[in-house]
DNA sequence: GATGAATGAGGTTTCATTCAT
DNA sequence: CATGAATGAAACCTCATTCAT
C-alpha cells in the first residue's frame, strides 16, 4: 500500500507514540512497536520525524498544546482566584478522563535522562505558567482577595504543586494507586468530593486567616 | 580473584546501583557499569539478585527504609502538628543536600514501565505514610488543632502531596529547574525563606479559617 | 507534475549519477539523491534502469565514452610514440581539470563488489586500449623506433599503467595525496615539469639503450 | 561456548575481516558476516573493535605492517638499485601468491570514501615510501648508477607507480583481468618472463641513455 | 563461589525499490 | 507516464544475561 499516508495515519502515529510514551516510558518504548501499533511502516516514521527523540518530543508538545489550552480557558481577566482554582479543577478532571495520556506524558518528561529534560524546555514549559500564576496571585494580593503575607510567587508555586499532583494523581500509575491508598479505592469516582475538599484546603492556604502557628 | 563477597561488597553493590538508577534512570544505568563502580563481577550481581529489575527494586525498597528514618524521627506522639511539619521540612531541605540519591531514587518509581510500579508496591510504600499521616489529621481534628471541615485522609494526602513537591523540587532535575523559574534563580540557597513560607501555606490550609468559598 | 522527460532530463541523471559516484563512492550515493540533484523522480531513474547497479553501469560506460574521445584524437597514424605520449599527457592533465568525474569514475570499476568488475567488461574497457597500443608498439618495435628486446604487449602494457596512475594521481583523492608527498604539494600546478619528466622517464623505457644491467 | 576467545579465533576476526572487506569492499560487507565466517558472535567484535571502522583500520593497519616487511628486507643499504627492484618484484610475486588479501586491502583504501582515506594516512602510508626510495634514487643519481638529468622524486613516483600496478596486477580483479587482457591469460603463470620485462623496462627508464627526446 | 568474556536478541536507523495516484 | 511517499529488509551496535574457568 503505497499510497500517501491519510490525516487519519499521520495522526495515529502520534496518538500511538504518545500512547506508548506514556504508559511504557520512552526507553521501554520500541519505534517498530509504535510503527505496528499506528499500522504503518517503520519507515514513514523516519520522514515525518527525525528520530526517536524527536518523535518523543513532538508528542509533548503536543501534549503541552492541549494542555495549555484547559489553562487558556481559565484565563479570562476579572475573575475570582477560587473560581478559577475550581474550573481548573474541574477541567483536570474530566480532562483526565478523556485524554490521560496527555498528563502522563507530561509526567515523562519530568523523568531523568528524558532528551526533553533541560533547562530549557523547562523554562518554556513552565515559564508560562509561573508567570501566570504568579501575575495572578500577585493581582489577587493587591486587591485583598488572598493573603498579602506571602509571596505571590511562593504562592503560585505551591499551587502549581497542588494543581499538578492532583494531574498525576488522576493520571499516572503510582500516583493513582497512592490517591486510593490514601483516599481510597472509590476515589476515583467521587469527583465532586474531591474538587470540594482541594478548594477548602486552597481556600485555607490562600486566605490565611489563621491563629498562630 | 576468587574472594568471597565482603559485607563492604554487597553494600557497595546497592549503593553504585541506587546513585546510578537515580542519577542516570533505569534504562541509561547498565548493569556493567555498576559492577564496575561497586568493584565487583558482574557474575555476583546475578548470584544477588535475579535480574536488573530485581536490582532495582533492591534499590528503591533501600531508599525508602532511609527516608524512613527521616519521618521516624518525627512521629513523636503529642506533638503539633506544625511543628512537625516544620520538621519535615527541615529534614527535607538538609537530606537533599546530604543524599539526593535517596529522593531521586523515590521519583523513579512513579515513572512508568518501572517494574516496581504495581499496586503491591505503592501499599507498601504509601501505606504507612498514609495511615501515619491520616491518624495525625484524624487526633489533630478532633483536638481541634487543624479544621474540623475536612475529611482527614484528604488533608493528609494533600499535606503530603505538598512535602511530595518539595522532595523533588529540591533533588530531581526538572523540578528543580522548574524550582528556579518559579522562585528564582537562587531559591536553593534560601531555606529558611521556602520553609517560613510553606509553613504559612500549610498553616491556613490547615486551620481554614477563612470566610467565603 | 505529469512532464514526459525531455533528453536534457535523461542526460542529467546520467550526469548527477556520474558526479556522485565518482565522489562519494558507490555504498554512499543514494539514488533518492542523484533524483533530487538531478531533478527528476526516482520512479522514473527506475524506469530507465534496472537498479542501482544498472545506472552507476551506464554512468561507467558513458564516462568510457568520453575518455575514448581523448585517445582518439591521438591515434592519427604515421606518428611517433613518443609524440603520441606527450599529447596523452597533456589530454590527460587538460582533462583532469575540466572533467575529474569521468577518471574518477573509471577508478570506481576497478574497486572489488562493483556490479561491473567482471571480466567481459574489463574485456570491453581494455581490450581496445590494448590492442590499440600493443600495435602501436608492435610496430615502432619494427621500424626501430622503440627498442626490440621486449615483448610489445609488456611494452603497452607498462606504458598504460603509467598512464593510469597519472589519470587517478591528477584525480583520485588517495592516489592525488600520494603524488605531493612524493613530488611536493604544489606538483598539481608544475604540469610542464611533470610531462618532461614522465616523457624522460618513458623515452629512456621504451628506448632501452641501456649497458649491462 | 563463553570461554575466552582462543589466539586462533581473534586472529579469526583479523582474517575474517580482511578478507571481506578486501573482496567485497567496506560498504558490501557486514559485521554480521564477518562475525559467522570469523566463527564468533557480533558482540565480542565490538569488545576488540570500536566500530565496523575500527575493524576496517585494523585490518589495513596489518596488512601494511606486513608489506612493509617485504620491503625491510630489501632495503640493506649498498645494493644497486636493479638488485633491489628485481627481489621487489620477486617478492611481490610470491607474496599475491600466499597473501593476495594483503594488497586487495591495501587497494580499498585509495576508494572514497573509505574512513582510511584522509591525507593524515596517505601520509603515514606513503610517507615513508616515498622517503625511503627517493633517498635511494638520490644515492643511485650520485654515484651514477641512474641518470642524473631526472629529478629523484619523480623517479622514485614513477618507480613506485610500476610497482604498485603490479601489486594490484597480480591481485585485485579488475587488474587482473586487465593484465591478462594485455599479456595473456597465462600471465599469471609467467613469473619469471614478467620479472625480466619489468626490470628491462626499469632499467631504460632508470638509464635513459636514449637518443632523441 | 567469583569472574568477566562471550553471546545474541533486539534496538534504532537507512535506503533501494515499489506502486497508487 | 511521471511522481515520490511508503515499504521493510537489513545494517550497525548495545547490553542483559550466561557459564567455562
Amino acid at each position: 500500500m503505497l499510497k500517501p499516508l491519510t490525516k487519519e495515519q499521520t495522526d495515529s502515529i502520534l496518538r500511538a507514540a504518545a500512547g506508548a510514551f506514556a504508559n511504557k516510558g520512552y526507553a521501554h518504548t520500541s519505534v517498530r512497536d509504535i510503527a505496528k501499533s499506528a499500522g504503518v511502516s517503520v519507515g514513514v516514521i523516519y520522514k515525518y520525524y527525525k528520530d526517536k527523540g524527536d518523535l518523543f518530543n513532538s508528542c509533548v508538545i503536543k501534549s503541552l498544546d492541549t494542555l495549555d489550552q484547559v489553562f487558556e480557558a481559565v484565563q479570562s481577566k476579572g475573575r475570582f482566584i477560587m473560581e478559577m482554582a475550581e474550573e481548573l479543577i474541574t477541567s483536570t478532571q474530566s480532562f483526565a478522563r478523556t485524554d490521560p495520556e496527555y498528563f502522563r506524558l507530561y509526567h515523562q518528561i519530568t523523568v531523568s535522562g528524558s532528551s526533553l529534560m533541560t533547562p530549557e524546555i523547562a523554562e518554556l514549559i513552565e515559564g508560562r505558567t509561573a508567570k501566570l500564576y504568579t501575575g495572578l496571585m500577585q493581582n489577587a494580593s493587591e486587591t485583598g482577595e488572598i493573603r498579602q503575607d506571602m509571596d505571590p510567587a511562593m504562592i503560585a508555586f505551591l499551587f502549581d504543586n497542588l494543581l499538578m499532583m492532583l494531574h498525576f494523581s488522576y493520571t499516572c500509575g503510582y500516583y493513582e494507586n497512592r490517591f486510593k491508598i490514601f483516599c481510597g479505592e472509590d476515589i476515583g469516582s467521587r469527583d465532586e468530593f474531591v474538587k470540594e475538599q482541594l478548594l477548602k484546603f486552597i481556600g485555607g492556604a490562600l486566605n490565611g486567616l489563621h491563629t498562630g502557628l
